[in-house]
DNA sequence: CAAATTGTTCAATTTTTGTTGAACAGAATC
DNA sequence: GATTCTGTTCAACAAAAATTGAACAATTTG
């Protein structure tokens, strides 16, 4: 019985409480996250919420997918930002439990909301400064092999600038699938 | 004479030839490369050629940039997988010049058919791969959960698939600018 | 107001990614 | 076939990005 007296020691801390599929999907967000160009962990908290029917806590954050504080806080913080998960107070609770939002069309809108709207409007400013500096160019061939450049990228912006909203509509106009009647 | 016998031994190699609006155009560049998620490297290449009539080589390339040899290399042969430069030969000149795409619809369709579509082939495999991890499960009430999430992913994946045709097909309508007849 | 709970911030660290340049391969020229 | 020219490859290195966790609010509870 000495060297069994560490029975006790073990803690019931190893809540690997994850099935093969959600580590699966897990995986998928994990991967898909960097793709679009998100840190890892943004995708597999994503992928963890997307997972399950309850809402969770950033602690069960933290241990269900064994990453830092930190890393928990902030993927949070940017998924609510990007509006692909959304926060709930249980009654009677202190902390704050987070859902995902599942729905393609969400997801998208504000996936483009925050990482291409801020680079068109970039982009104005710095077609203006460009046409600037070709304006000041001396020498005339020059000057119009400048002009043309210009006027190709402001093409390109005004164009990206009819896509999006393009693809905002059109992304998710059947959410619901069509197929099986349950829900 | 003699301090000054070093004369012949400047090189000509400072050919820091880069006019300032050409400057802000590689760097207008370089940033849309990191948000596209490609080295800026990359972005820097296709700026400089963007912005020059005559087809480079990858000498020149090295040295208006300052970039080493590996990373012109690399950057033009990607940049050539994605069709956003090609490559054209000068009669009786054994090296490749290089030249940018720059009709927008044409970069759009090989950046997505690069990145995008690839992402959807491989999504095809995970979503078997989930569909059947949650075939396994015992109890009834998780398998049903698994089954209603492999539905979601199922249904995103067969909207994206059809997104990107569309996307393919509408950008660019327009490239020649309707402004200014010449062309 | 001390202690406990929940979450944020950010400097230090780790991990990932991009860049460099020397060695190499092929092709043309002498 | 030796030399020059052009471009590729890849291991070592540098730079950038993500992650960690300890210190720090802000609340709530006893």
């Amino acid at each position: 019985m000495n060297a069994f007296t560490v029975t006790k020691s073990i803690q019931p801390n190893d809540i690997i409480d994850l099935d093969d599929w959600e580590v699966a999907v897990i995986d998928l967000f994990l991967n898909a996250a960097n793709s679009f160009g998100l840190p890892k962990s943004y995708g597999q908290i994503y992928g963890l919420l997307f997972c399950r029917d309850q809402a969770l806590a950033m602690h069960e954050v933290m241990e269900l997918l064994q990453i830092s504080k930190g890393s928990a806080s902030q993927g949070l913080r940017a998924l609510r930002n990007l509006g692909a998960v959304s926060s709930v107070f249980a009654a009677g609770d202190r902390k704050e439990r987070y859902i995902a939002e599942i729905r393609l069309r969400k997801l998208v809108v504000g996936f483009l909301r925050e990482q291409a709207d801020p680079h068109l409007e970039k982009g104005t400013a710095r077609l203006k400064q460009i046409e600037s500096l070709v304006n000041n160019i001396e020498d005339v061939g020059a000057r119009k092999r400048g002009a043309r450049r210009h006027e190709i990228l402001s093409g390109w912006h005004r164009q990206m600038s009819r896509l999006l909203p393009w693809v905002k509509m059109i992304v998710g106009k059947s959410d619901r699938l069509p197929q099986k009647s349950s829900d």
